[in-house]
DNA sequence: GCCAGTTCTAAGGGTTTTCTAATAAACAAC
DNA sequence: GTTGTTTATTAGAAAACCCTTAGAACTGGC
């Protein structure tokens, strides 16, 4: 078996922290998030095949976490905990999506079980499950699922804005030319005398930077656009 | 014998991890659900040989589950655990397909003969019980036997318009584009001035969709169509 | 060969998306 | 500040895309 990654968001240190050695003897490779904000992108912007998240959390908690990641990736199993009597987190749980859940305190035999359980079952789904996902401080666009979403909010682009966007955050930092998002995003013989590029940087900052502080998509006059935070 | 595959559904953790352990003794490789959501999901997207099912339960109740493991897999054995008094209760659990049913508290040697009855019984039948059921929200395909339920409802599909859920549904959360289910379940040399994908879809949300409040196939004008909820 | 069920084609009408074009605003250089 | 150039914004036309339907072509069982 190759080392499987597990990613562990749970804020008691001394919880987490069992858990990940003991999974460490087992022969996995274990990460720790200890906040709900720094587990989500971590989740997001790394290769995990196994999340183990508790539900009372810093930052995002627990339900917000397994909603996002299961818009983002799908096939990411996900195993809640639950502290003794919060009984109906479990049925909260699922419908979340979450594939498993586990009482606190819990036997240590019974997570791995659970694990392997869930892994196995992961892998009989033998589709290919990569995802793509690209982040910019707090946009996240995945390009499999083809959704975007801003902080917590979700934002619906149509074919041509995803295209641009997904352009801009793969040259995240660079000033990319009106003329090479032209020829990228749109066609390679692309009329220059067209204002379209103008006009759907303006779509895509209606809905990604209007009503937000922070603005991602800057003009450099005369060069292009980049998109990047600061 | 092989390591055979138990899977308890108990709300009573003492009594859960009490057959639990016992049948480990015995060779047997068990698993554990609280609750009956989990349970049911569980044993339909999992390998398991037996299932020991408690009537009582949270979420979903040991009847409801019985009937929609009956439906799904007509092979796996039930034994049903019935609290003292509820006579009434073998009746009901023989008439929902329960293979053999234990009246708690019960002699932990009498199970372990059930078990063992049970899987004799299923093993001369000798049908090989591969099935691979896949779920999106209320929505149930098994692949093996080619049938669909949404919710409580049984649903027919011709052979295309099931091949091409199967398709949406093994990649449930991911934008397919029509070029792609053209080549996947039609042919690959796909012509794409047809519009044939668009018709089946059709077909798929008239049987699907059309009744239900929770719609799961999405249009994305100029990517394709996704499966999934919300 | 006939029938029932299934698959596909073709055409319409409706919706959404894309693009154009014209005006307003911002910017850069002097 | 003025001027020329570049970019932002908007509305509406044009195009692309999608849904729906009816019926033709195909299929397998009898």
């Amino acid at each position: 078996m190759d080392n499987k990654r597990i990613l562990i968001i749970e804020d008691d240190r001394r919880i987490a922290q069992n858990i990940s050695r003991g999974l460490q003897q087992e022969g996995f490779h274990t990460e720790i998030a200890y906040e709900g904000y720094n587990g989500r992108n971590l989740a997001l912007s790394q290769e995990f095949d196994l999340i183990i998240l508790d539900i009372s959390l810093p930052g995002l908690n627990g339900y917000e976490i397994c909603r996002n990641l299961r818009e983002q990736k799908p096939y990411l199993p996900i195993i809640m905990l639950t502290a003794l009597g919060e009984m109906e987190d479990k049925v909260e749980g699922f419908k979340l999506g979450a594939d498993d859940y586990l009482v606190k305190p819990f036997d240590f035999r019974e997570l791995t079980a659970r694990i392997n359980a869930c892994l196995r079952r992961s892998d009989m789904l033998n589709i290919h499950k990569h995802e793509e996902v690209l982040q910019v401080a707090d946009l996240v666009v995945n390009v499999t699922t083809k959704t975007v979403q801003r902080g917590t909010k979700y934002i619906e682009l149509t074919a041509r804005e995803f295209a641009l966007l997904e352009y801009l955050i793969r040259n995240k930092g660079r000033v990319v030319s009106k003329m090479d998002l032209g020829e990228q995003v749109w066609n390679l013989n692309f009329d220059p005398g067209t204002n379209v590029v103008e006009v759907y940087i303006n779509y895509l900052r209606k809905k990604i930077d209007k009503d937000f502080q922070q603005k991602l998509i800057h003009t450099r006059s005369g060069m292009g656009y980049v998109l990047k935070e600061e």
